[in-house]
DNA sequence: AACGTAAGCAACCGCGGTGCG
DNA sequence: TCGCACCGCGGTTGCTTACGT
């Protein structure tokens, strides 16, 4: 039975009810989402709250391009693991299976696209190169061997060496060899649910810090004071 | 400068799994 | 053991922005 009065908002989130929503996350965890989505007051799902905090609001989330490395590792847990994105998304920090998900869809699209224009006897075969791709995943490149792929297409520089703070995509690699297929992998920040999980309790690499606070303008981040247990206030 | 198309991103939906009374 | 409520995941859709003509 649904009254006017329950009826829940949908589509974008405005900064008001972001700011809401990670007020009363950092009240009572990142959980509890229908909870939260009543007491905050917010006229949203715990789902649709839950997403937001998730995709968008969470303090550990990178933002901008994939690099390289991270291309390359999406590749290569996508040849391994499939469609399973949240699992993918443990083994890049500040990625969100979302992200990766989309990443991935106009990824293959391109690919898709390349391959089709590859094919058509009108064009030249020389761009084989970079159609070669998804299938040769199987046995990826590991970082540091310097072999050249479509992927290391974009971005570069000081992206690939070290980019990554904290956890460095040698670990993650490693990690992924030492996995199985029916092993969930546990590590560090990625702990089967914990990875979004406990803002309080994250690893180092996901705290909370005004440095890893979005990436988002100065203005917008002069609305926000993090208090030292990494909560925010609101500051108008 | 205007228009059309492609790409990227944010959000919703439906389903399955899990925990609890 | 069953039913319910909630959570999380994967798939899909729709909107916005970027780019080319």
């Amino acid at each position: 039975m649904k009254t006017m009065k329950d009826e829940t908002r949908k589509g974008p989130w405005t900064e008001q009810e972001d700011i809401l929503l990670i007020n009363f996350v950092n009240l009572f965890g990142d959980r509890r989402w229908d909870f939260v989505a009543k007491v905050s007051g917010l006229n949203r799902t715990g789902k649709s709250c839950r997403l937001r905090w998730v995709n968008y609001l969470h303090p550990g989330l990178k933002r901008g391009k994939m690099t390289p490395q991270e291309e390359r590792l999406v590749l290569e847990l996508h040849a391994r693991w499939g469609n399973r994105w949240s699992r993918i998304a443990r083994k890049l920090p500040g990625r969100t299976d979302n992200e990766i998900k989309n990443y991935w869809r106009t990824h293959t699209r391109k690919k898709a696209q390349e391959r089709k224009s590859a094919m058509s006897p009108s064009l030249s075969s020389s761009n084989c190169s970079s159609s070669s791709n998804i299938t040769t995943v199987n046995s990826p490149p590991l970082p540091g061997t310097g072999e050249a792929s479509f992927y290391d297409t974009g971005g570069l520089g000081e992206a690939v060496q070290g980019g990554e703070k904290g956890y460095s995509m040698d670990d993650i690699w490693k990690d992924i060899e030492n996995s199985t297929i029916n092993e969930p992998v546990c590590d560090g920040f990625s702990e089967e649910g914990c990875n979004f999980s406990c803002p309080s309790l994250a690893s180092p690499s996901w705290e909370y810090s005004p440095d890893t606070l979005w990436s988002i303008s100065g203005e917008e981040s002069r609305m926000f004071l993090p208090y030292d247990d990494g909560t925010m206030l609101l500051t108008g």
